[in-house]
DNA sequence: TATATACTTGAGTGATCGCTCAATAAACCC
DNA sequence: GGGTTTATTGAGCGATCACTCAAGTATATA
């Protein structure tokens, strides 16, 4: 029977998925990557074979990753104070390789050229969005917010801002913290 | 005295933005400019000098019209019937290459390599701010909307919103117009 | 018309891109 | 220990990257 690889797969994509985020699809090299993972281009391709593959497979556990920490804070403080308190967290970035979102800056990146990617990253913004009409959808129902908004609208709204915020926390002139309460304050006013 | 040039270079330059505009940096190749512009490489670096140097004038280019349309707005409309129609027409996005703002797919795409043209995007959008901040002290002083107000977090807020807003614009399956209309709507309650 | 002054052309530069593969090393079962 | 199976290694593949430059061409002045 065989060897075993020296590698844990699921940090190796975790450490990418980082990479990725800061430097984009065509910013990172293969020469990044190997460094970064400490991986030979033989050994790098036998694991993932290729560097789309592993960049899909990094876009994914963003996503799984964003959403079960909204789950989280959902279940700890009520779909209401989660979505109000999601966008201080992005706004203070604390622990993260970046603070833009990497769905929307691989969807940024690629759209134009009809990269698999853009596709992909888009499908995972939509999910994101369903999980803040979901979101919206229980605030309403707990009364915590007015009925007479639509949960979708909400929702589609709340991601643009919130992909806004994101970008605009990424740079250092603007305080991004300001612009979260004033978000957490709009929600206040369903 | 010599032979003049058969292009006009103000026309290029708007054609190479309306290039990176969409396909960005590193996605857009010295091959795609000379199929774009009609210029061999020779003629292309006696122009130009280098593809950054292309770009930096692109961004110039961008930002300059930006601002122009904005006070042409605010001249025929007031100031805040301006901030809240931008929103709508960048929605609509009539005639435009793409709805995402060049200047943040510049400084997303580059700002982990601390490229020089992340820091120029940088300074365009800290320009497009002090813009919409001077709109909306502009709009307090024509009694348009509230005073407590602090016009540059007003500004803060409303561009990071319109950054999300033309990200989210240039997905299919978002109704964009919608967010627009909120954002506007928003202004009315200041 | 002769000459000077640019602009245009395109083959070709070295560097880097994502990626392949044959050789070697290590871990398992018998 | 022998044999099988898989991981690791790293030189190197063709393609493309941004860019150069010498040769050719067109337009102005004298």
């Amino acid at each position: 029977m065989p060897r075993k690889p020296e590698y844990d797969r699921d940090d190796l994509i975790l450490r990418a998925r980082d990479l990725f985020w800061r430097q984009g699809w065509a910013g990172t090299s293969l020469k990044d990557l190997e460094r970064e993972l400490k991986l030979k281009p033989g050994s790098f391709y036998a694991a993932f074979g290729s560097k789309d593959a592993l960049y899909a497979l990094a876009l994914q556990r963003y996503a799984a990753d964003g959403v079960a920490r909204l789950r989280k804070l959902a279940d700890e403080l009520g779909p209401k104070a989660a979505l109000q308190t999601q966008p201080r967290l992005v706004a203070e970035g604390a622990g993260m390789p970046a603070r833009a979102c990497m769905l929307a800056k691989t969807y940024a990146e690629l759209q134009a050229k009809d990269h698999d990617l853009a596709e992909k990253a888009d499908a995972h913004l939509a999910e994101m969005r369903a999980c803040f009409s979901a979101l919206f959808r229980r605030a309403q129902e707990a009364g915590e917010i007015g009925r007479p908004h639509d949960p979708d609208r909400l929702a589609a709204r709340y991601q643009s801002d919130l992909l806004g915020l994101r970008l605009t926390a990424e740079r250092n002139d603007v305080d991004a913290l300001a612009i979260a309460e004033d978000i957490a304050a709009d929600i206040d006013r369903l």
